[in-house]
DNA sequence: TAGTGGTGTGAGCAGCGGCTCACAATTCTT
DNA sequence: AAGAATTGTGAGCCGCTGCTCACACCACTA
C-alpha cells in the first residue's frame, strides 16, 4: 500500500512546458531504446533542459523512466477506453478494441513499446506495485462486466469470469504487442504471414469468431441441442 | 537466408565442460539480470574461466547473449514438446502442454525468463532471424495440426488455421510468463487472487473450456441446431 | 630443439554515462 | 532592498564494465 511517488515535489511546481518537454522526451527514448540504453544526458538536451534540472525533478534514472511509464499507460488507456461504450455488449467491446488498438499501432506505438518494455522488469523492487498501477484498471473493468454479461445470459453461465477475463485480456494484449513491437511483430508475420498487416479485416473477423465461441457456447449446452 | 552464426569456431573445438560452464553461467546471469545489467567479468569468474577466453567463444557481450538464448529456447522446447504425443488430438495437448508449462514454472523457470527477455530486443539487427528461430517450430507444428485437425473433422471447419494457430500459441506463451515472470506473476495475481498458483487444476479446467468452445463450436451449428 | 598454432590468463585500458555541485538567475518574503 | 528560497545550468567527476593484449602454457610436427 505504500504508494510510492517516483518524482520529487520540483517536478509538481515545474512548468508544464517543462513537464510536458521532459515527459515527451523521456517516453520518446525509453521506448525507442530501453530503460538501460536511453541516455539521460541526451533526454536532458532533446527536452531542451538541463541534466541538472532533470534531478531536481527526479531523484534517479529508474524513477524517472516510472514516471515515463505512468504517463504512457495512462495516455494508452485512454485511447483505448475512449472507443468503447459502457453498455457495450461483449463481442461489441471486443470489436471497438481490435480496431482501436490496430489503429494505435501507427503514431503513438511508443507507448505501447513503453508498455511492452516493464512487462520484464524483475527484482521485487516495484513490480508489484507496477503491475497493479497498469493492469488494475483492465483487471477490474473486464471482469466486472464479464460477470455482468455472465449474469444477464449474453454469455455462458458455466465460466469463471476471473479467468476469462485474463484470457481475453492476455489475447488484447498481445495483439497490442503484435502490432507494435518488432519482436511480436515478427511472431505474428511467422505465423500468419506478411500481409497481415495490410488486412486488419481479417484479423477483427478471425478473433471475433474465437471469441465468440469461447465465450458463448457451453459443451452442456451443444449437446443438449445435439439431443 | 543470413543463418548467422553467433559464436566463434573456438567455441565448437572448446571442451565440453567449458562450453556447459559458460552457457549455464551465462544463462543463470541473463535471466536474472538481462542482457544489459548482467556483467561478462562476472559471468567469466562464476563459469570459472578468464574473461579472455569467453573473448575467444565469443565477438560480443550480444553474441554470447543469444547463444545462450538459442540454448535456453532449445531446452524449453525439448522439455515441452517432450509430454505432448503427436497423435494426440488437439485438447488433450493442450492440456499436456498446460501442465507442462505449470511444472516447468520452477527449477526451469531461468529458461522462460531469458525467453521472456529477447521478447522486446528492437532495432533490426537480429530480430527477425531470432523470432524465427525460437517462435518457428511452434508456429509450424500448430499451424499443421490444427490444419490437420480441421481436415478430419476433430474442430470446426469455418476456421483460419493460421490466426487460430497464433491465438492458441498466443495463450500458452502468456501462460508460461504468467507463471514465471515477476510482471506477468503480479498481473495474474490482479485478474484471478494469489490463490492461482496454489490450484493448478483451476486453470487446466478453465483455459481448456476456454479452448474446446473456441475451437469446436461454430455459430452457424449452433444456430442450426437451435432450429 | 626449434618452430607453429592453438588454448588460457587477468591486469588494466578506455570510454561511457549517471549523477553532482558550485554557481547564476529568478522569484518570493518581509 | 536585503535576504531567503527556489529554479536552472552544464562542466566534469568517478565508478563501472566491455573488451584487449602481452604473455604463459601446452600439443604437435619435423
Amino acid at each position: 500500500m505504500g504508494e510510492r511517488v517516483y518524482h520529487k515535489e520540483a517536478f509538481d511546481r515545474a512548468k508544464p512546458e517543462y513537464r510536458n518537454a521532459v515527459l515527451t522526451a523521456g517516453i520518446d527514448e525509453f521506448s525507442k531504446l530501453g530503460l538501460e540504453k536511453a541516455n539521460i544526458n541526451v533526454i536532458a538536451k532533446k527536452a531542451g533542459v538541463s541534466v541538472g534540472l532533470l534531478y531536481k525533478y527526479f531523484e534517479t534514472k529508474e524513477d524517472f523512466f516510472i514516471t515515463c511509464v505512468e504517463e504512457a499507460t495512462k495516455t494508452l488507456e485512454e485511447i483505448i477506453d475512449g472507443v468503447v461504450n459502457s453498455d457495450d455488449k461483449l463481442l461489441v467491446r471486443a470489436e471497438k478494441l481490435i480496431r482501436a488498438i490496430q489503429a494505435t499501432s501507427g503514431a503513438d506505438s511508443k507507448y505501447v513499446k513503453l508498455y511492452n518494455e516493464i512487462t520484464r522488469i524483475s527484482g521485487n523492487d516495484g513490480a508489484e506495485e507496477l503491475a497493479a498501477k497498469v493492469e488494475g484498471l483492465s483487471a477490474t473493468t473486464y471482469r466486472n462486466f464479464i460477470e455482468a454479461a455472465r449474469k444477464s445470459g449474453d454469455i455462458r453461465s458455466d465460466c469463471d469470469t476471473a479467468m476469462f477475463a485474463f484470457f481475453f485480456d492476455t489475447l488484447l494484449m498481445t495483439l497490442q504487442f503484435s502490432y507494435t513491437c518488432d519482436y511480436y511483430r515478427e511472431r505474428l508475420k511467422l505465423f500468419c504471414g506478411e500481409d497481415i498487416f495490410d488486412d486488419d479485416e481479417r484479423m477483427v473477423k478471425e478473433l471475433l469468431k474465437f471469441l465468440e465461441s469461447a465465450f458463448t457456447f457451453e459443451h452442456a449446452d451443444v449437446k443438449r441441442l445435439e439431443r
